[in-house]
DNA sequence: CTTACCATGTAAGGCGTTACATGATTCA
DNA sequence: TGAATCATGTAACGCCTTACATGGTAAG
C-alpha cells in the first residue's frame, strides 16, 4: 500500500491560493515550498490529470500571447477533499541526509575527509539560508493582510530556525573534527 | 536513473564496524540512524543478498542455542566500494514535512486546526530529543576512546541542535498563531 | 541568432514500502 | 500458555525520478 501520496494534496494546496498551470505549480513547489518538499514535471503532470479525472480540479485552455496554457481550477470537491486532509493529523515528517550518514561512518574515511563534507554542508546551507531570509524580508514587508502570507512565513521561520541550528554544529562538529586531527 | 540508492553503502558501513545479521542491522537503523535515515526489512534482506554476489559482503550461517542466524561481513572488495563512496562528494539531503505542509496550507483549516498540528509535532520532537540526549549521555561515558563513537555522537548532536530549534520555533508559531486566533 | 525561459507531456525503470508468510526461543 | 522478541524472506504494488521528446516566445 505504501504511504499515500501527498502530491495531490500539495497541489490543491497551491490551487486553492490561485488557478495555475503545471509550469506554475513546479515553480511553485522549487521556490516556496523546496525547503521541505519536492516534486518532478514526471509526477505533477499525471496527478494533475487524475485531479481533473476525480472532478477536484479543472483544466481550461487558455492562450496568453498566443502560447498556449492550461490552467488548472480547484472545484468544490476538491476545497472539500484537501479540508478532509487539512483536518488528519500528520502521517510521517521524515529526514534523509546523506551528509550524516557519511558522518556516521565517518571513522572509514578519517578526519580530514569528514570535515570537507561539513564543508560542503556548511556552504549549501548559508545559501539556503540567504534565500530564506531574503523570503522573510519579502514577506514581512509585504503590503499585507492577506492571511495566506503568514502561514507561508511561519515554514519560512522554520527553515531559517533549523539552518541557523546546522550553521552552529557545522562550527562545533568542525571544532572537535579538527581537535582529533592534531 | 532515479538517484542512486543509499541502502548499500548503510549496510556496508554498519558492517565496517562489525559482522551482523540482517535483523541487527534493521535494529541499527531504527535506533542509531533513525534521526536521519530509515529502511524496512523488505529492502534489506534484498540487498544483503545482492552485496553477496558482488562480493561486497560474505554470509556465514551460525546457531546460537540452536536458533538459525546469517552472520554478514565486510569484505575487503566491500571496504574499498564504502571507502571510494566515503569520498565524494554528497548528492542529496532532503527534507519531506508533512506537518510544513499542513501549515503552508494552514490558512485552508484556520488557526486552530494549525495548532493542534504544532502540538503534535512538539511532542513527537520532545520524544526525539529525550531519546537522543540519553544517546548522548551514553556516548559521552563510554569507557572511551573508540573513535567510531565520536563520529556516531557528531550525529546525535545534529539532531539534538535540529530538535531544539524545532522546538524554540514552535513556541514562536504557537504565539504568532493564537494572536491570529484572538 | 541564439540563449533562456515558458510550457506540456510520456516511458522506462529503480526504489522501497506494506503485507504476508513462517517459525524458533525466551520470559512472565 | 501466551506475548514479545529473534530471525528470514517474498510478492505486490505504488511512487517518483531521469531522460527523452517537442515546440513556442522573449530578450539581448
Amino acid at each position: 500500500m505504501a504511504t499515500e501520496k501527498k502530491l495531490n494534496y500539495v497541489i490543491l494546496g497551491l490551487l486553492s491560493h490561485e488557478a495555475l498551470t503545471g509550469y506554475e505549480i513546479k515553480k511553485r513547489i522549487d521556490t516556496a515550498l523546496s525547503h521541505f518538499w519536492g516534486a518532478s514535471y514526471g509526477s505533477i503532470y499525471p496527478t494533475l490529470k487524475e485531479l481533473v479525472v476525480q472532478s477536484l480540479a479543472t483544466k481550461e485552455e487558455t492562450h496568453t500571447g498566443g502560447r498556449k496554457r492550461l490552467i488548472y481550477t480547484i472545484t468544490p470537491a476538491g476545497t472539500a477533499y484537501l479540508a478532509q486532509w487539512m483536518k488528519e493529523s500528520v502521517e510521517k515528517d521524515e529526514l534523509r541526509y546523506e551528509t550524516l550518514l557519511k558522518l556516521f561512518f565517518g571513522k572509514e574515511a578519517g578526519a580530514a575527509q569528514t570535515l570537507l563534507h561539513i564543508g560542503a554542508f556548511r556552504k549549501k546551507t548559508e545559501e539556503k539560508l540567504a534565500y530564506l531570509l531574503t523570503a522573510q524580508q519579502r514577506l514581512e514587508q509585504a503590503p499585507g493582510s492577506d492571511t495566506t502570507h503568514d502561514y507561508y512565513l511561519l515554514t519560512v521561520k522554520f527553515g531559517i530556525a533549523s539552518y541557523r541550528a546546522y550553521l552552529d554544529w557545522c562550527s562545533d562538529a568542525a571544532q572537535i573534527l579538527k581537535k582529533e586531527e592534531a
